[in-house]
DNA sequence: CGACTGGTTGACGAGGGTCAAGGACCGTGG
DNA sequence: CCACGGTCCTTGACCCTCGTCAACCAGTCG
């Protein structure tokens, strides 16, 4: 995908309309670098690994998870990226994992190259260098999760998560369906659901609807993600 | 660690005899900024989670284990550092990890804040970049192994990865024990000792020693790691 | 030679995957 | 208004991979 005009892939399964595509470059005041604000339908793709990486995007709204994939069809997502995360930049042009929105997503495009050469943008690689070090830090956290923890120990840092980064403090509205969840945390989607009831029995958490969880008691659930 | 003076700290068992400490600083070419040599003995530790971070290591000789720590002892390496590799940069002067010499290994180690408030750095801030995000690439790579691959596909990835950075192109010299081969694959010794045995017994590698690795078929290895 | 670290192998069990069935919730259309 | 299809979620039964525990072996250094 080298010409932005993603909201008119909406290929894989029957989907929701997507909203309009507005392609005009916009200055904004961020990065001193005009960006061009681009919508994408509910698992739509953004990009794909292997496609060559000509843009970086910032959430507006809506979630995006990031993942791999293996020829058989296991899949690792190794983030889900918020309004405010920034994400797309790689080293040698070429994407080396996909993304795609979970829901509806809208985001800037920041031109790569434009970034990088521009003088004034030497902000942008200290700002770029900081996100990509909060990212290498955040990834090797979810190796430890990983390699060393059990499936309630998984579901509790990953509830734990959830509710820092979307600011919530006892209510949290999930953006992604089990089996996102599954593939983020290294388990498979029966076991995450098994994780909840456990949890709930526990007094733990209340599911309020399968998206719409509680957390009853925070001491408690820190003390299970170990 | 504040002042790097670690060879004098031996603490853990009793450790072979740290070689001579010379803390003169010299000028590398490098970054335009001078570099402190430092030598560590084996299985001392560089820096530890938690501690504030100073310098910026660049290994001269030598393989250093990067990790992070349960409560309980449960270990994650989350990648080992050859030479000419760098380590130990964090966004926010605290490291979130912790390095250990695996054998004795020599680095140069850098301040960290000279280099960045440094104005002629700017090609090294572009440089620690590249590194992180190469960096950041090979721990989302890691993270598909760690939640997606069995037993088996993690030695054989690990394998192959150790081929290609040593750049040997049959034999393997492996620097480090099974335990934390098994630390970096997210299993345990004997599982690590036994996919050892079933490569061997396929034919795939010959194991001259525990630690020198023949890769007899080279084809079916790749083949194993998916 | 003895102590120590590191590695291999076997027996057994548990945690989580697989397979299967059924329930909850939603928007659409008759 | 309700039936219908689709997506998502839950729960149960069974099984397999890998962890645990234990014994033993190999190499090395004093």
């Amino acid at each position: 995908m080298l010409t932005p005009n993603p909201a008119v892939e909406l290929s894989q399964t029957q989907m929701p309309p997507a909203p309009p595509v507005f392609p005009q470059p916009r200055d904004e005041g961020d990065f001193h670098t005009s960006s061009v604000p681009l919508n994408f339908a509910r698992n739509s793709e953004i990009f794909a690994e292997g496609e060559s990486a000509g843009y970086v995007y910032k959430i507006v709204s809506g979630v995006v998870r990031v993942s791999k994939l293996l020829p058989d069809g296991r899949r690792q997502i190794s983030a889900f990226h918020l309004p405010g995360d920034m994400f797309g930049f790689e080293v040698d042009d070429v994407h080396h994992v996909s993304a795609e929105a979970i829901g509806p997503v809208k985001v800037l495009a920041y031109k790569w190259q434009s970034l990088l050469s521009n003088t004034s943008s030497s902000g942008f690689v200290h700002e770029l260098l900081n996100r990509t070090m909060i990212g290498l830090r955040q990834t090797q956290d979810h190796l430890l999760l990983l390699g060393r923890k059990n499936a309630l120990e998984r579901l509790a840092a990953f509830l734990i998560e959830m509710v820092r980064r979307t600011g919530s403090d006892r209510s949290l509205q999930l953006a992604m369906p089990r089996h996102d969840i599954a593939d983020y945390l290294g388990l498979t989607l029966e076991t995450v659901s098994r994780m909840f009831a456990e949890l709930k029995d526990a007094g733990i958490i209340k599911l309020e609807s399968a998206r719409q969880v509680s957390v009853l008691d925070m001491q408690k659930l820190e003390a299970m993600a170990t």
